[in-house]
DNA sequence: CTAACTGTATTAGTACACGTAATACAGTGC
DNA sequence: GCACTGTATTACGTGTACTAATACAGTTAG
């Protein structure tokens, strides 16, 4: 489900919090869904348990997650008390990443073509 | 021209180095171009030499810059000899931050609108 | 040539983040 | 009660970030 690449250069807490983060855009963790446990998932990972908890707790505040003591992790609804700052912050990212295609060369097309392809799959 | 932000989770010579590579990649420093000096841009953002040096260190790894010593940091003529791996992690990139924003209910229509009026101002 | 500017390299010290480890406490559900 | 959950605390070792001081090397204007 997930893999932890240590020529990586993102933290351990990172890549994993990354990792169920891209679990959950594509829909693959779904709505009030369970996550692994804490422990669990160390186990799996090879990792210790205070660094999936560091992931989880991060996935939380952004509002990925929620967790219920004594019963687990779980995937949030879909916020739709839309949170302003971080879609604008998405958009000046999508902005960074198109132009630096651009910047390389890339063709205007081939960037619409796969964003279309993004959209057809969602 | 550039701004260090202190409550930025990024570290100073990470920010520099983004805030360079916007600069360069929105066309406000063209090839050739000579960057403020080592020394001159560390007294402006009130920061040690050595963590701008780094940041023109990893600028000039990643091809963005060259240097020439005792003339200066200038940016590169742009390669037509395409980094297929740095294309392939910005194409993943925007994958990511597109599914992130329609995750957000970002309507796909409004995607397309901003994506097209960044390749107009190119 | 000299002076003043460039980049580059080295070493040292402090502070903080990362990751591990061990342990304890607390809520849930069979 | 027991076995599972999440949570919190403390400690330790390591690496990175950043600062600082200094030295060396190439360039250019005078």
């Amino acid at each position: 489900m997930i893999k932890i690449d240590y020529k990586d250069s993102r933290s351990l807490h990172q890549q994993i919090e990354d990792g169920i983060k891209s679990l959950i855009i594509n829909k693959i963790f779904i709505e009030n869904q369970q996550l692994p446990s804490v422990r669990e998932l160390s186990i799996e990972l090879t990792v210790n348990p205070n660094t999936v908890q560091k992931a989880y707790k991060e996935l939380e505040a952004d509002g990925y997650i929620y967790s219920i003591k004594g019963r687990g992790n779980f995937v949030s609804p879909v916020s739709h008390t839309k949170d302003d700052a971080k879609i604008k912050e998405l958009y000046k990212n999508l902005e960074n990443t198109v132009k630096s295609l651009m910047y390389l060369g890339e063709d205007r097309e081939k960037i619409s073509e796969v964003i279309n392809r993004i959209k057809e799959g969602f």
